[in-house]
DNA sequence: AAGTGGACCTGCTAGC
DNA sequence: TGCTAGCAGGTCCACT
């Protein structure tokens, strides 16, 4: 579920709420993708400083005192979900954290268990920095334009539909919204990622951003169960172009959507629009 | 080095 | 109605 958009929707619901709160307790439920890490002895007392996003990861920044006091790097993976409330029901079988504050319970629900909470001392050391090590420019750095891109890609022989799922030239776009920016810069997702000429990779680049910043505006998608820390639902999804619509008359030439099939992933796209 | 395929885990849906 | 195969928003790792 999550990529850029529903990340970041999460932290603008939830970092207005959570700043400035005391943590009171925590609770571990199963197992996630990968080991929580050394916690310091107790995370009871810390205060939460701040909500940051890089990628598609949280960093959650505790403070004692004043001083930082390392975090908690979060990530969503497929199927999970940040709620934020006073009263929560009791902890389901895919509840598998709460963060207890005064200021009400953080919780992650991830049915598919894909998603991760890490404790790092900060984002400079391990292991949050080894996770964050191969990422690509954020899409909204200024940084990140036309000739990034084209420069990014030169040398690579993949798709380019597959080379910006890797993330490591720029993160953000996953399945949904990498189909949706090759829609809207007319890219046939199968092109060579090497082959794309500068002016195309201008457009590609400007589609990027406004695609991710028209979801973050949407509020996400909700596929299935994405929703923000207060439990609403995101409204791109029925805005989408591409996505999922295989078989329906593309929404500018009415030719059928495809759905085609690139490193294990559904890709889909409308054959008219699109040229290589 | 870049690219590919498999793995992780669970739930839902389409089709027989 | 019930079973099974296939599919799902992500990312790491091993191998070529």
């Amino acid at each position: 579920m999550p990529e850029l958009p529903e990340v970041e929707v999460t932290r603008q619901s939830l970092a207005p709420r959570i700043q400035g709160a005391l943590i009171w307790g925590s609770r571990w439920g199963k197992p996630l993708r990968w080991p929580l890490g050394c916690l310091p002895q107790t995370l009871v007392g810390l205060k939460v400083a701040g909500v940051e996003r890089r990628g598609k990861y949280l960093w959650l920044a505790l403070e004692s005192e004043g001083a930082a006091a390392g975090g908690l790097l979060i990530h969503l993976g497929m199927s999970g979900a940040l709620y934020f409330g006073q009263t929560l029901a009791p902890p389901g079988p895919h509840d598998h954290f709460d963060l207890v504050t005064h200021q009400g319970t953080l919780r992650l629900t991830d049915p598919r268990r894909f998603g991760a909470v890490v404790w790092s001392q900060s984002l400079l050391v391990n292991p949050a920095a080894k996770l964050l090590s191969q990422l690509g420019i954020e899409p909204f750095d200024p940084g990140f334009d036309g000739a990034y891109l084209h420069a990014a890609l030169a040398q690579r022989r993949q798709d380019i539909k597959s080379a910006l799922l890797k993330g490591d030239v720029v993160v953000g776009a996953g399945n949904i919204y990498a189909c949706e920016a090759l829609f809207a810069a007319g890219i046939d997702p199968r092109t060579p990622a090497g082959r794309i000429s500068r002016p195309r990779a201008m457009r590609l680049s400007q589609a990027i951003r406004d695609t991710l910043a028209q979801a973050v505006a949407l509020g996400g998608s909700t596929l299935r169960d994405f929703h923000d820390v207060l439990g609403s639902a995101g409204g791109y999804q029925s805005s989408a172009n591409v996505y999922a619509r295989q078989g329906l008359p593309c929404r500018r030439c009415q030719t059928p959507i495809r759905r085609i099939v690139q490193g294990q992933r559904s890709t889909f796209f409308c054959p008219a629009c699109q040229r290589r």
